[in-house]
DNA sequence: ACATTCATTACAAACGGTTTCATTGCAAGC
DNA sequence: GCTTGCAATGAAACCGTTTGTAATGAATGT
């Protein structure tokens, strides 16, 4: 591979103009640039981002931290993180983590070695070593698809509690007041968020809320399976079934069909996140939005922001949900 | 950060020494290693990746171009690709090419400026740029999910024409004679080879192909929706729809419900990929499984050796499918 | 005609490691 | 006792750019 030397040899001028002609180009006469540029394309030339990089001490690069990379929202979030990466001539090194709090910490390890300018995590583990004794965060971070407000580190994400309770208030109106709950995981601030939401609604109209009729279990179709498994063999009078993801309500409509329920008409379920799928479902799945892409597209522009300007907004970005309604929420009479 | 120098100091040894410290710690005596370590670790020294990687002309990193990250077949491959990455060591730089041949050169350029050691690419795109004259390909390259046994580049895929047969025969056995098929793209080779497939297990029983029962749309459920709708208005007689993605069956089956049609009484639809929605879809959906964590895996494990062992293997690896019977097809009487 | 300014361009240091080669000191062999 | 060999370590070169500073020369002003 030709590099700088050989183009400055062959166009007869210092290295220190090679480069100039790619950086500021205005600085040589024109006559110059033009040779330079003649030269480098002789030779092909093509400068070594290693060694570009290893001056400017900058990688170019975000690590991207995902949970499960074949969880299709995750996917679209970054996706929509992608977008905005190539805009600003950012790379992207994805990880997943599956969950494991010790592939996490390679992230730090990975800015403080220069091997990446900055850490997106999705989902919401807090990563405490990143933020050794709650001072201003160490590293250039952003988390998504989490809008913790209690969190001392950028975020972006949707208000899961008031969507929660808007799916709910739905529920509501639709007649339902006997509603099981299928949820996620039971230490996630996510599943507590929704629960609260859910919770709120019902007391807005003085509907008890059942303990009894809440169900823990991985955001998954299986965990939805088994989780509405164990729920209808205990409660057999529910109307409606609050899930609190779409694969979750997959599941559970698996579940269902098999128990020979008819859907919606003996059972409406519910979902959470507005997945492609969703819309394919029997009955389509009704359920709320949450714009996975533009919380990626956010998150990145943050993180530009902060590479950029060095300072760490301490923002938490809102993004808006919206209810779908498709079929398998029956109102009831 | 600090640097070797400052360990070096405090050890109060010479900077070689702090190096070999880590790379070779059997050249040093027990206790200058000691010492160096001691020291390296009161500064909280990490070596700079850059440093390393602009003096070794190595990235340690490998660019997976993805047509469509948010598709979960691709996502499941950059899955197993991840698992062997990290086994090795290897970063993985993303970049979702949204099926733009642009993108795509782009993954020639970061190889030869020193931002990745190899490129895989998932899909088909042949990338005749990173080939130049039929030679011996320029630079690490490994295509997955796609075995064109022509291409002169290493691949890890399925024997799309095979697979597609065995399914083809399996609805055959089952008494379906009338079948439509819901191809995805004409231009692929995938689809040309998962239509002979289909010809040649009708062949073998001598049920003539009906040209005008095919319908080509985009490998995706939207794809699905328009092609069964098309070919359903054409043709009423139809027994079976032979979809040639589990997207396009998914489609399909909203179709069809849509219709009125009671599914599979009135209509058998098959799949392909087997993703993990099939097994929750009304009916769950028959379909062929392709290996596609694994598949990420060889390619991978591929790359690993090329970029080992500077060798380029000519080889196709083709890796096994499986029909996975579920309910969406029907026995006819 | 000479000083001054400005536009161009060259020179050389710097980035932070790794590695080659040379040096030192010590033990073993004759 | 002197040579030889080996283990341990240091000095310095090197990787390919960028950039601060100096040098050059032409143009301008007086």
């Amino acid at each position: 591979m030709a590099q700088i030397r050989d183009v400055a040899k062959l166009a007869g001028v210092s290295p220190a103009t090679v480069s100039r002609a790619y950086s500021d180009p205005s600085k040589l006469s024109e006559s110059t640039l033009h040779r330079v540029l003649a030269a480098a394309d002789e030779l092909k030339y093509k400068p070594s981002s290693l060694a570009q990089l290893f001056r400017e001490k900058r990688t170019n690069t975000v690590l991207v931290m995902v949970p499960d990379i074949a969880n299709v929202l995750f996917a679209r979030v970054v996706s929509g993180i992608e977008r905005v990466a190539v805009e600003n001539k950012y790379n992207l090194i994805v990880s997943d983590t599956g969950d494991d709090a010790a592939i996490e910490a390679v992230g730090v390890e990975m800015v403080e070695t220069y091997r990446a300018d900055g850490v997106i995590q999705l989902g919401e583990r807090p990563l405490s070593e990143l933020h050794p004794e709650g001072e201003q965060c160490a590293i250039p971070f952003v988390q998504a698809i989490s809008a913790d407000p209690r969190g001392r580190y950028p975020t972006v994400g949707i208000d899961d509690r008031k969507a929660a309770g808007m799916m709910a208030s739905y529920l509501l109106s639709q007649g339902h007041r006997r509603i099981g709950v299928l949820a996620g995981l039971e230490n996630r601030v996510v599943t507590q968020e929704r629960l609260a939401g859910f919770k709120d609604s019902l007391a807005a109209v003085d509907v008890p809320f059942d303990e009894v009729a809440v169900e823990y279990d991985t955001y998954s179709m299986a965990g939805g399976e088994r989780a509405a498994t164990r729920l209808l063999s205990r409660k057999g009078d529910l109307t409606a079934l609050f899930c609190m993801s779409d694969e979750i309500a997959i599941g559970a409509i698996r579940t269902a069909h098999d128990q020979g329920f008819i859907l919606p008409r003996d059972l409406s379920i519910s979902g959470f996140d507005n997945i492609e799928f969703g819309k394919y479902c029997t009955p389509p799945l009704t359920t709320v939005m949450q714009p996975a892409e533009q919380i990626g597209e956010v998150a990145m522009s943050l993180m530009c922001d902060i590479l950029r300007g060095q300072t760490m907004p301490k923002t938490h970005e809102i993004l808006p949900t919206e209810l779908v309604v498709r079929a398998s929420v029956q109102k009831l009479p």
